[in-house]
DNA sequence: AATAAAGACAGACAAGCTGTCTGTCATTTA
DNA sequence: TAAATGACAGACAGCTTGTCTGTCTTTATT
């Protein structure tokens, strides 16, 4: 997967909150005030990232209408298999053992791990 | 904590798999012949690195030597918090179940999984 | 119909980042 | 005394990134 900027990501995010938008409606929701060069940037970002192939554009209508070509979930999947490729040689065991050790992992957090886990496969117990 | 680049990071493995490590022994390791100016590109990087507080430098020999600030579980546990922040708004319940449902976490990771947080927070169960 | 508004698009741009390299000086070694 | 080694400052090209300008086309308004 090519690697995304924060510029990029913020106009993702918004057409994963809102799907088939125009470059006006995200621009909207990014600036307070949208003049001419605002939204040229966000349609710069937007030629980028479908470029990228993370989003797709619907030409019928005048102004063009994007969707995600990826998920939000499958979208950090792919940011966790990155991060694993880099600092863990692959491995993501390493990243599972770091994060329920990490400080905002809460008792509650494990309660509903376990429960997940029984879950998805059971007759692992 | 401040991002580190691909460079760095390659130089930061090496501290870690071998402390106290000189400008030289560092270059070794990364490049097969060592030039003058492949030698002046790590002590720049080493340079970068101290200035980040990824690294302290030993100046008491006339070849210094470089020790990591930052323990690799300890780095790595940063680079997931960032992701929180940049993905989940900084939770980092996403990441784990994300995760354990990756094509690379087998039955067996599952099991140990199981068996870690046991071993870690008995009485929860 | 004539004018104005809105959109797409190409291109340029400054600022910053990144790895590399050169040259200079000081220190150690042969 | 000469040569080798190391530290360091500075420069550099190539790339990235968000922004902006200008031009053309299409739609809306008068």
């Amino acid at each position: 997967m090519e690697p995304i900027t924060d510029g990029e990501l913020l106009i993702l995010e918004q057409i994963w909150d809102n799907d088939l938008s125009t470059s006006r409606t995200i621009a909207e929701a990014i600036y307070p005030k949208v003049s001419d060069s605002k939204l040229a940037s966000v349609q710069k970002l937007l030629e980028r990232l479908e470029l990228k192939r993370f989003v797709k554009r619907d030409r019928s209508s005048r102004a063009h209408r994007f969707t995600a070509l990826i998920s939000r979930e499958n979208f950090l999947q792919n940011q966790l298999r990155s991060l694993a490729d880099r600092h863990c040689d692959g491995s993501i065991t390493p990243l599972v053992t770091t994060l329920i050790q990490a400080k905002g992992f809460t008792k509650k957090n494990r309660k509903q791990l376990r429960k997940l886990i029984d879950d998805l496969w059971p007759n692992e117990r």
